[in-house]
DNA sequence: GATTTGTCATCAGAAAAACCGATAAAATCT
DNA sequence: AGATTTTATCGGTTTTTCTGATGACAAATC
């Protein structure tokens, strides 16, 4: 049986030098080592192995069959040593091997594509957790320290601890389906009219109660983990409630979605503000203050793209 | 700078082992070795990586964020290096590193996929590698020991050294495309009107005329190297030629190309027995004593097939 | 055909490493 | 608080690896 433990990585690496090069003399002068040593680790290797892999007849060595055959192997378990080696010398530079975004629900998420593309191609050996979170709940994982940073709606940003500034705005619109009652009521809705329907809400937390929540209108609430599953019931004709003119923006044409005008209330749609927040005296490895300019600059450029388009 | 020239193929299985164990202590005890041989394995690991991949505080260590992302790169370079002990204990088993098949053109391509499919299954650590060759080409390889066995045509089987059993046979039917002058001619076709044709014939080797060839009657004739080419050249109408009928079946059909009556000939159309051709003095190894075996199997099923069918 | 050159295997000794057992400090459990 | 378990560390031993020298062998050169 082949000895699997005792192969080491050093004979690998001997290995394919000595294929490359077709010479142990030539491999020892390259890799600065006396010829015996790489005949002995050659050696060693073969004998672990119980496979011949150069043959030793006339002056140069040659790869056997079997060798030709081991060879990429042994190039690929080298391979991913090589990036286990890479990871760790960025880690051993202060690179985080992980960065956790906190982000609203409200948070566009063509921002994220971007953002996330380009995370991928500058750090690729860079984990990125991103978690979605309603109101207070982002800035509250930022000061706990479960989160790098976070992408949070105005609320809870008065923390001393935290360091926020603004990155650019949602519009949010309150919509209901073409087939619920509220989308046959006389326009502008009054408070009176939201009260008895249901408004689907999004809010985290195992029995919804500890989650903040705001803009509340209807005394029946449903509450939905995530906005995919909101849209999904509203556009059901389960209830109402607000979703990101960005998400909603192509349905609303179409007439299966309406959008509702209420009375009692500032401007429709309601703006709501995104500002970048940290904590003040967290530690920023290069992946976080990457992060931290690269979504500066994209809004920017979104910004720009806006106005010149 | 990292030195992943120093890191351990055994300092790796240590690293996911106690990540498995949780304890630098049962790692030792599973492993037969002494709680300090882990330690100072984990401890040089950790020194060449320029990386702590353990945290020592409490009882138990646990990963750090670093180790927590370098682990699965671990278990990826072990699974490689298993992946290379695996192929080589079945090398020092003496199973074969790479089959070579010389197969003749006319054996039909539905044969090589069965058993091309159930061998890759069956041996997937096996180079299988496939040659086509014209007449006699077939066992003058397995002769000279540059296949390991063949599927040839009766030509040049009558070596003492070759041992032949009979496989199936194909036939093979003279085609041209419908826009052909032979095409038009009265049936049956006269050895005469076909001199004057061109035939497609295939034919490997540098000139061509090291090949031999059979079943030539053209005066003309062109040289291809393969089977698809052939076949294109007839539908295109640039000659006549014999084809395998498992090929050219589904079109006779269509109109587009049709089968020539010869006069002056035994029957049409021509059937060709392949036979299965090995060297009697090779040691064949368990890939090929298999793919024999195989082959038999198959080929019986398949007449099992036709005639229930 | 003899010589030269270059290559690999092998050997002894030296150097490096890995390992064990024991011990001490620290954390957890009872 | 005491018992237990766990990890780090140290000295000594064993194992492995490296070097440099030597001899055998093949290829190239004369």
């Amino acid at each position: 049986m082949v000895s699997l433990d005792s192969i080491t990585l050093d004979q690998l690496r001997l290995f394919v030098a000595v294929a490359e090069d077709g010479s142990f003399s030539a491999t020892g002068r390259r890799l600065n080592r006396a010829q015996s040593a790489v005949s002995y680790g050659i050696a060693n290797l073969e004998k672990h192995l119980e496979v011949t892999v150069f043959r030793r007849s006339g002056r140069s060595p040659t790869l056997t069959a079997e060798g030709k055959a081991l060879l990429p192997r042994a190039r690929e378990v080298l391979a991913a040593a090589r990036g286990l080696g890479v990871a760790a010398n960025s880690f051993s530079e202060g690179l985080e091997p992980e960065v956790i975004v906190a982000i609203s629900v409200l948070c566009p998420p063509g921002l994220l594509v971007s953002l996330g593309r380009a995370f991928q191609e500058r750090f690729p050996t860079v984990a990125l957790r991103i978690r979605t979170e309603v109101l207070d709940a982002v800035p509250r994982l930022v000061l706990e320290g479960q989160a790098d940073l976070g992408i949070s709606e105005p609320a809870g940003l008065e923390d001393a601890r935290l360091d926020s500034r603004f990155l650019t705005s949602t519009d949010m619109v309150p919509v209901v389906s073409a087939d619920h009652s509220l989308a046959r009521t006389e326009r502008p809705i009054t408070k009176q009219a939201l009260k008895s329907a249901v408004q689907i809400v999004i809010a985290q937390g195992v029995q919804g109660a500890d989650t903040a929540t705001a803009h509340v209108y209807s005394e029946t609430t449903w509450r939905v983990p995530d906005g995919a599953t909101k849209f999904a019931l509203i556009r059901a004709g389960l209830g109402w409630g607000f979703l990101p003119l960005e998400r909603v923006g192509p349905h609303l044409g179409r007439g299966k979605v309406i959008q509702l005008d209420l009375a009692d209330r500032g401007p429709t749609p309601l703006c709501v503000p995104l500002s970048l927040v940290t904590r003040v005296d967290a530690a920023r490895g290069p992946a976080v203050r990457w992060i931290l300019q690269e979504l500066g600059s994209l809004v920017a450029g979104a910004d720009v793209e806006e106005k010149s388009g």
